[in-house]
DNA sequence: TAATCTTGAGTTTTT
DNA sequence: CTCAAGATTA
């Protein structure tokens, strides 16, 4: 998993769990793997032997996990254990293999040239747009929920008529429309979804059995991580690819599943034996990260829940360290004292890098930040806005993303004003109904000379759509880096940003550079904003960076600490309050916490804060309904010693207790 | 058309 | 409190 278990990995021997997981190979296989059991190791063990005892050529494994991170550090490990080289076997993400099957096999798919993908922000633009025009009122159609049922719908492969009849979903007409137009709009534009890629590649299986069968023939053994958190099409997807050999071998923890708001079905899990007959269950029990009294700790987290797997997860370590609980005075001296125990243990020759805060939401990220600040120690956060969906990021790109696809109009409405140049709401009103009566892309509208735009307006549209086509001309004759670069200065947008000179414009500046340098890799445009648009902030984790990490609860999942601390282990914030009242969402949260409580290898700290600030008023803090499943000999209670208070000179700014 | 003010909503987000 | 989106004004 990181690198601290790939260097101790090769010297531990396998245990017989593990040894019978790597032995396993033809038929379905479910390995229950608890928290820090080598999970990883086993799977890419196994695919090497695959491969080295002949059983299978490096092109015939299919290994799918969720995040690229995952997927690459699997590559990696299984090439450093084969001779021969694993570059033809897949790799990746769910959602990268669906684009591969779709970059060959898209005109099954109905379409013509490969469409591009559209992101989150994609998405919410065209959702907005399309309830606007529909004239819903937002506050019964919220986009964020329309979005969300859309999203659950396809991914049940269900299209906008079973929505419309959909007797228990409340507006269901009016979402069905939505759907309906949201499907249009891609395709008009020439755009999938995240969804599309997987329910797309289902749809060409299940329709045509000639693509089916030579994927199946290719991909004799199949691998899938974290199955605990795959949706029903990804199970579909899976299942349909697993021939009547049947070789699938699936690792997962249903105590690990924190994604079921977003369609996971742990369900999957337990439906397995059921769908793959003569399944061999494997159990990985002996947890390899965690010092005892924080297995024990957390396990009694997650132990109340009904209706798990039973696993009783065991450590040959020693009990170390109890978890400390630090009761804080307020938020502020909740952040101070975590900032003093890091600064105390860097004095002792501690690395920073050894650190990671968690915390359930993002907005307490922030005071977090300002103790640290205030105390020079040096942190980064990982999650919250993504690099490349940053505004200056989105703004250049859409301009390269227009340049390869005409159609996307999406992407012309972003560049056609960035930087502004005069064309404004009413000219692209014009522009847009032009465009739909003749049913022409907004680019190709722009360049039509009848199009009856005023004559300014008219000649900046004129100008606008020459760079971009410049820019698509170039696009075939230059790597992505340069083309970038090219299009960071010719559409006028470094010069928009350095006249302004804010701070902001400058850190904006240096992040187009990055941009141009995060593309040296990649030969053609069109693979770069493939790859970031299924790229994710997680990706860039990397331990021994010298600097705290912090982050969500969700995402931690994966990774590993040294010593971590939990803050704002209350009531309303972990459990969340939006998830107190639904037994099942409380259960989530229940395997939230024990995910974040497992990634600590020597020492695990919670904290909670007696008055706490949200949202400008202060609310007391009521101790976390989990505190109270951890035994008391595990833990140590510690009252606030106020070390926040004397660092910053007394009761200043927010402190009024 | 673009900058500035006001209002309102705020869980998590692998791709 | 803080940020983003919509409304208003220059």
């Amino acid at each position: 998993m990181t690198n601290q278990e790939f260097l101790r990995a090769p010297k531990t021997p396998l245990n017989d769990a593990q040894m019978e997981a790597v032995n396993h190979t033809f038929g379905p296989a479910l390995v229950l793997a608890g928290a820090g059991s080598g999970k990883t190791r086993v799977i890419t063990t196994r695919a090497a032997r695959l491969v080295t005892e002949g059983h299978a050529s490096p092109d015939s494994v299919l290994c799918v996990t969720f995040t690229n991170k995952a997927a690459n550090e699997m590559r990696q490990r299984i090439s450093s254990i084969l001779d021969v080289s694993a570059d033809a076997m897949w790799v990746s993400t769910f959602h990268a293999a669906c684009l591969r099957i779709l970059k060959s096999e898209h005109a099954h798919a109905g379409y013509e040239r490969m469409p591009v993908i559209f992101d989150a922000t994609d998405q919410k633009s065209l959702v907005k747009g399309i309830l606007k025009e529909m004239g819903v009122p937002d506050t019964d159609f919220p986009y964020r929920k329309v979005m969300g049922v859309i999203s659950r719908f396809k991914n049940e492969m269900k299209g906008p008529e079973e929505m419309a009849g959909d007797i228990y979903l409340r507006g269901a007409k009016i979402l069905s429309q939505a759907y309906y137009q949201y499907q249009e709009r891609l395709k008009s534009n020439n755009a999938v979804d995240f969804d599309d890629l997987l329910t797309l590649c289902i749809s060409i299986f299940e329709n045509r059995d000639d693509v089916l069968e030579a994927y199946r023939a290719r991909f004799k053994f199949i691998m899938v991580d974290e199955f605990q958190d795959t949706n029903s099409a990804q199970y579909r997807f899976i299942k349909l690819l697993t021939g009547a050999e049947g070789n699938l071998f699936a690792v997962g923890d249903d105590d690990q599943s924190i994604y079921r708001w977003r369609g996971a079905k742990v369900g999957n899990i337990f439906d397995f034996e059921r769908d793959f007959r003569g399944t061999r269950v494997i159990l990985l029990e002996e947890n390899y990260r965690s010092a005892g009294n924080i297995l024990n700790a957390a396990g009694s987290v997650v132990r109340e829940i009904g209706g798990r797997k039973e696993k009783k997860l065991w450590t040959k370590q020693k009990a170390g360290d109890p978890v400390t609980l630090y009761v804080a005075d307020d938020g502020m001296d909740e952040a101070h004292f975590v900032a003093y125990e890091i600064m105390s243990a860097a004095k002792k020759g501690a690395a920073y890098g050894d650190f990671a805060v968690f915390y359930r939401t993002n907005a307490q990220s922030r005071t977090i930040e300002e103790a640290f600040t205030s105390w020079k120690i040096p942190y980064r956060v990982y999650g919250g806005l993504k690099f490349y969906e940053r505004k200056e990021i989105k703004d250049v790109l859409s301009w390269l993303r227009l340049a390869v696809n005409e159609n996307d109009d999406l992407s012309f409405r972003r560049a056609i004003s960035s930087p502004p140049r005069g064309v404004g709401a009413t000219s692209l009103a014009k522009l847009a109904s032009y465009a739909a009566s003749r049913r022409v892309s907004l680019l190709s509208a722009a360049r039509a000379e009848d199009n009856g735009i005023g004559a300014s307006a008219k000649k900046e549209l004129l100008n606008f759509a020459a760079v971009v086509s410049h820019i698509g001309e170039m696009a075939g004759a230059s790597n992505a880096s340069a083309l970038i670069k090219y299009a960071v200065e010719n559409t006028g947008y470094l010069n928009f940003l350095e006249e302004k000179k804010t701070a902001q414009d400058v850190a904006r500046a240096e992040n187009l550079m990055e941009l141009a340098s995060a593309a040296e890799d990649d030969a053609a445009i069109g693979d770069f904003l493939d790859r970031i648009t299924l790229a994710s902030e997680s990706d860039l984790v990397e331990e021994g960076m010298g600097t705290v990490s912090i982050m969500t609860l969700h995402v931690s999942k994966g990774l590993e600490f040294p010593v971590v601390f939990m803050v704002g282990m209350e009531d309303g914030l972990l459990p969340h309050k939006n998830s107190m009242d639904k037994i099942e969402e409380m259960n989530e949260e229940r395997r939230l916490c024990y995910v974040g409580m497992t990634r600590a290898m020597r020492k695990l700290y919670l904290s909670r804060a007696l008055n706490r600030n949200l949202f400008g008023s202060w609310n007391r803090g009521v101790p976390s309904i989990f505190l109270s499943s951890i035994p008391d000999d595990v833990l140590e209670k510690k009252k606030s010693v106020n070390v926040g208070r004397t660092h910053t000179q007394g009761f200043s700014r927010n402190s009024r207790w």
